[in-house]
DNA sequence: GCATTTTAGTAACATACGTTACTATTTTTC
DNA sequence: GAAAAATAGTAACGTATGTTACTAAAATGC
């Protein structure tokens, strides 16, 4: 989307004008925060789709190559990734697809599957770690080292207020 | 999601290990936005849902009851909301359903379909607004002013940088 | 050591939203 | 004033993810 803030700045407005006590600062903060998910889903999917890839694929490659010997099972992509185990088993279902990745039977626990980079994701990844590391540092560029630090300390506090 | 953060911290810094050069700050930052969004979303959710209503739903009862006669058109929700016209027509028509709101063709402009909040959904609206104030004061209140301004601010500068 | 509980992964169903394409209508351009 | 461009709203198709339910296997409790 690239529709303008203020058109929710204004109707925030006229809602004090009629119905007096909005909480404008916590209500601006919280639609702020909706506002720039999609812009910055948008700016991450855009440096990978050329590569067959979404954030989530490309983060899931992430999970795998940090492991010893780039190998994880995929209820440790629902834990690191915060998704559920049905969305970890279609990003396998994906990775599997593109040879990034392949499905290993646990030997030691039959319910479970290991997943393990292939040849071919392990040179995807570190050929396209750069690109992904510039893009996060582009990102928060107009931020300054104690911003940043400060940035990292509300979000937080706001997580811990909503149980995280 | 109830699942830490923890174990997407630890991957990234077993990623610096295998291949140094990672700027963690800002993956760390980008992340927590990520993983605070779905326990935002369930937490306005939460909310809402006893009354048969979302965070969409409401934010566009709210954008009408914001405009002269309780009245808009649909594109002007989806300006509003930052949300495709697709989707502000899903919502026009589960509010019309919910007997909240009620089409009305525009006799200056007949592409256009005014949106007017009924007797109902008013009463709907004045009623939950306190709960929903409420709700977004508990939401920041580890936060002084000073701080929400401050994240305002960062949040803005992200915002710009992301095109918006 | 057996019953109960928990975990792993997936199928089926559900929610929420965007993109592309379309028709109808209005606005703009020349 | 007519052609071209833009807008409004919706249909069809697509993307991404969660919840519920299920089977199989392992862990726990007694």
């Amino acid at each position: 989307m690239n529709k303008s803030f203020h058109p929710l700045e204004q109707a925030v407005d006229r809602i004090e004008e009629r119905f007096p006590g909005v909480p404008r600062q916590q209500v601006i903060l919280t639609r702020l925060y909706f506002h720039i998910l999609p812009r910055l889903t948008g700016y991450l999917n855009d440096g990978m789709k050329e590569y067959g890839l979404n954030e989530s694929l490309w983060m899931s490659l992430l999970a795998m190559y940090a492991c010893p010997h780039q190998s994880l099972y995929p209820s440790d992509i629902s834990d690191t990734l915060d998704s559920s185990r049905t969305n970890a088993t279609r990003i396998v279902d994906e990775l599997v697809r593109h040879g990034w990745a392949t499905r290993i039977p646990c030997a030691a626990d039959r319910r479970k599957i290991g997943l393990e980079l292939t040849q071919q994701g392990l040179e995807l990844v570190e050929s396209l770690l750069p690109v992904s590391r510039a893009n996060y540092r582009a990102l928060w560029s107009d931020f300054d080292p104690e911003e940043m630090q400060l940035m990292e300390k509300m979000m937080r506090k706001l997580l811990a207020r909503l149980g995280g």
